[in-house]
Order: structure tokens, then sequence, then C-alpha cells
DNA sequence: TCAAGCAAGTTGTCTAGACAAGTAAGGAAG
DNA sequence: CTTCCTTACTTGTCTAGACAACTTGCTTGA
């Protein structure tokens, strides 16, 4: 294993432990008379800090140690589950953007739906524990909801929808992939820009007519969040075809 | 303005204008030569396409070129969809590795296993249209598979389970996340450090006894590949991910 | 007093050389 | 013909030294 990437942990631990945000590590050179190994080596392994974004350097100053409360701990725990099936129902999600517009080829395509059909678009962000892990954007089809922009003041989407027009949805498709976040997305979710986030698009269709009623695109931090998929309880027991 | 950053402004048109994906660069030195600095200047000036996603580094070989144009594109065309119960399933593997050890706390957790049980691990690479596209790690109890490692020769594991051994398989549970490739990911998929990986960590049991026989782990590209999840309607829609 | 500038300390860049680690191809031995 | 080993070439790491660029505080001069 390389000296660097050594140094680079036990300078993850020490700064973790000993360091607050705001103060500055020991100078390249201190650190390379306490290793007891060069100065561009210790300039590699601070190089991995500042790739994971625990410092930043300044010519001149220093380098400073920035806030490592929610630095990488992929896999440890603090991290939350979510069914598949659940995606999209949840009540403590607070309003952040409201739009109305035509969708464009692009996006029609993806909803099955005409292109420059009349769709709401609403945005929330829900947090857990406080903290914010999941940006939705929801497009619904205006002609089936007059008026949706007056009744909708939060919580539960799915929910209004039931009470208040009636009808019951069945995802229909979900689609996961990955992606890295935009600047907007960085900031909503409070989560670096180097750091992946889960996506998932859902087109919801009424459980009866089977209309798309509701299209929807959830990004999630990556760090603290997986989905989870479980077979159906009453499954059909001729057993999975594949293999 | 630095040396190495212009160097890296001239590889990178230099690599728009005259380089494919799959070629590779120059050897280093053969750089350094040619723009008459020292090599260690010529890698700085790579390390920013590295960071770029422009190139990936493999050690002992050169500097492999990658594609260009999916760098802004993600989601363009030349996306695979796969359904999520199909995960692990393809016939179109190669091995890249076997190993044989005890699970420790960590794995054992995921696994559904006591601590210390003997594994076999087996690693493939699944290639869609010649490019590499999902690695695969199968981890499978010893017990359960006498001389597994000089049966499984490559093709469709589970076919082997089943038609060896006499196993049908049930996905119990799948956990989706997402991450940051590391450097051997990076290296098998040979996608950049910076873009990210769909992962699926899936529990199998046997449908007969419902024990564990396989816990598998997959990386996916996430530019050019994407789970779906359907419900289940009749039991052969196994996802094609042609196209 | 105030301002210019000097000095010390920091990170940033470049060079130079050495060896380790990994890959691929070709040749030698069986 | 196959297998193993050697060899050449590539990237990866470490060391060493020098100077540039920048920040800060202190000294010096008017």
């Amino acid at each position: 294993m390389a000296i660097y990437e050594d140094v680079a942990r036990a300078l993850e631990t020490e700064i973790r432990e000993k360091f607050r945000s705001g103060e500055y590590l020991p100078s390249e050179i201190q650190l390379a008379q306490r290793f007891s190994i060069n100065r561009h080596t210790v300039r590699r392994a601070i190089d991995e800090l500042v790739q994971a974004g625990m410092v930043l350097r300044q010519q001149g100053k220093g380098t400073l140690v920035l806030e490592h409360s929610l630095q990488y701990q992929i896999g440890a725990r603090g991290r939350f589950s979510e069914s598949v099936e659940a995606m999209g129902h949840h009540s403590e999600a607070r309003i952040i953007g409201r739009y109305f517009h035509r969708v464009d080829e692009q996006l029609a395509q993806k909803m099955w739906v005409e292109p420059g059909t009349e769709v709401f678009q609403i945005d929330t962000l829900r947090r857990i524990d406080g903290k914010p892990v999941t940006l939705i954007s929801h497009y619904l089809p205006k002609h089936h909801f007059p008026d949706l922009e007056l009744q909708y003041q939060g919580g539960s989407l799915h929910a209004l929808l039931e009470s208040r027009y009636g009808l019951q949805l069945t995802r229909k498709q979900g689609l996961i992939s990955a992606g890295m976040p935009t600047r907007q997305e960085s900031l909503l979710l409070q989560y670096p820009r180097n750091m992946p986030l889960l996506k998932i698009r859902s087109n919801n269709l009424c459980t009866r007519t089977g209309a798309l009623v509701e299209y929807s695109v959830s990004r999630s931090r990556a760090d603290c969040f997986e989905y989870k998929i479980e077979p159906r309880q009453n499954p059909r027991t001729e057993g999975d075809p594949s293999s």
C-alpha cells in the first residue's frame, strides 16, 4: 500500500478527531518531518483529502479544514432504506417550487403524453431527521387536475389526489439510474458536487382508466439513502424464470 | 499560466481531433520529449484529463482515451435498460477473478450468514456490444457447492446452479444504491473515476428451502445503464437490454 | 504616524533520477 | 504445441532540490 494512502488515512482520522472547520493543518514541511517522508508525498496525501472535500488549499496561507460532519461515510450506519414501491408517497415533503408549462419533445416521450400537453410541475424536498435527502419533481397533466395549484399545500401528494380527485395511482414503470448533482441540486440537498445521486423516474397511471396522471423524478443523496426491492408477498409459486 | 495547464489543453484538443475512444495516448516519456518538459509535468497535465473523465490510466499499458461524446450527454442514446429481476442472470459474462475466503463480520451481516462461513467469490464482467458495462461479484457459501470452482467456466451462473446442483433461486431482497468507482472498478469498466456507478446488492435464496445460496453485488456504469422496475404481469418478461 | 517594503513562512510548479508494479510479447524449455 | 520465463515498455510512487507565487507580520524610512 502506498505511503501517501496511509498518510491520507492518518490525516483523515486526525482531522475528524482533533480539528474543527476553520483551523489549518500543519504545514506540508512540518507534516513531512513528522511522518519522515518527502514533502511531495505529503502533498499527494493532501490531494486525496482535497479530492474528498475535507480540506481546502490556500496558497501562501495553509491548508484549511472544512466541515467534515457529513463526509463520505458510505456504508456506515445512518443509511436509510426505502421500498421502491413507496417512492413519492411521502407526507413530510416541503414544496420548494411550482411551475406551469407545456412539455417539450424530450419530456413528452418520458411522460407518455403528447408534446405540448399542459402540465403542473411541483418540486418538493424531503428531509429525514432534518437532513435534506430527496428532491422530487412531480409532473401532472393539467386536464386531470383543475385548480391543483390551489389545492396542494404540502404533505402527501398522492393522498390529495385520491381524496380530492378520487384517483388511485399505480406505478407502471420505474427507471433507476445514477448521476451527479447539478449546482442547484447540490445546494438544495446540501451535498457535494462530486458525490452521486440516486434517481428514479416513475410513470404512475390511474388504476382504473390506465391514463397517465403523474410522472415524477426523484433524486436522493447516495451517502445516506438506498432503495429496497422486495418481492410481492403472495408471489406465483411457479418460480422465477430467470437463469 | 502553468505549463501543465497549457499541455493539458493541447492534449485535450488533440484528443478531440485525432483520437478515438479505445486508442492510447503516446507514453508519458514520449510526450515529455515532444513538449520538452519533464515527465512529471506531463503526468500533472494528464491528471487534468483524468479528472475531466477524458482518459483512463492503465498501469503497464498506457493511457486510454475514453468516449468524449458522452461527456455531458448522460441520458442520450445508447442507454440500456434492464429489469431488476433479471440482474445477475446473464450468460455473456466473463470471469475475471475467483477467490475463496471466510466472510468477515461486515459481509456476513449483508449476506445473512454466520461470520466465518467459507464462501467462493466469483467476479464477472459483463459487456454489451463489446463495451464493459457491469461488474458483478457473486458470493456462494461453499457447503452448498462442492467443487464449484471446477464446474463454473463462465456463462450463466444461475443456469449452472440449477442444472448441476438442482437449485432454483429466488431474489429475496435487492438494495439499490449509487457510489463512485474504485480505481480497479474504473479500470475494469473503462470508466472515469468521477462518474457514478449504479449498485445492486441481492440476496438470493433457494426457492425450496429458503437458505441463502447466493449474495451478489453488481456495479454498473451509470452513463449507459439503468434498471427498470415493472409490476409483475407474466413471468416471461425478462428485460431485453438490446439497444 | 503612516506607508512602503522586506523577511519569513506557506502552497504551487518544475526538474531530475530511481525503483516498484503491471502488461504484453517473444523465446526457451518441456 | 504448450507452458514458463525473460525482457522491454508502460504507469505508479518516492525522494531531492530549486524557485515561483502568495500571505502575513514586522521593520524601516519618510
